[in-house]
DNA sequence: TAAATTTGGTTTATTTTATAAACTAGTTTA
DNA sequence: TAAACTAGTTTATAAAATAAACCAAATTTA
């Protein structure tokens, strides 16, 4: 029957930062940002949880002067997305 | 890009709800209780929330002596859940 | 047949989550 | 050098999901 939907995924911001980086492996918080269009503070908070949960990793360096936050997908993070899509599937009908 | 998820549909029970009745076309509250293993309570609300955005009709009769509320999605329903799927499919890489 | 239990729900309260607003720290530009 | 901008974080608020409590009628059981 139908899977319980991973609750960390199941985030329309989340699910975005994590389909961006299962794609381009790493991407910084300004593109991350661009892409998804959210809200820096929205998107720090996301990418808190995201890191906690161990789907990704930030590193935190300097592009020039400024401040750079990059994150990067894990194996965690792969698997459990790949994971996610199957158990959608069954939701819908794909 | 990434297109605005419809927040009525992206909640685990009532995409639940809805890819049930898109298969079935109605089903009573009993059935639905069952194969989502939802709480009544729970089921009651999101039940509400998708007959209040026209997604489904709830009709009320009774079965026997007893009280039966079926739920019959409809065309607007049925749209809504497809255009969702689409939409999914540019996060999921479907 | 009267009390207890079950069925089929709704309403209300609580918890969790998402989001926005406010703030920090430093940089660039006028 | 003051204003505006970059790159974020922290905190407060709004919204959503969920659970708990409740209700009425029907059914079971003692």
């Amino acid at each position: 029957m139908l899977k319980k939907l991973n609750p960390l995924l199941h985030s329309e911001l989340r699910l975005a930062i994590m389909s961006l980086l299962v794609s381009i492996q790493k991407a910084d918080f300004t593109l991350i940002k661009e892409k998804t269009e959210a809200t820096a503070g929205n998107l720090s908070v996301q990418i808190t949880k995201l890191e906690e949960a161990g789907y990704l990793k930030v590193k935190k360096g300097f592009k020039g002067k400024m401040p750079q936050t990059t994150c990067i997908i894990t194996k965690k993070g792969i698997d459990a997305f790949e994971q996610y899509v199957e158990d959608l599937k069954g939701y819908l009908k794909l």
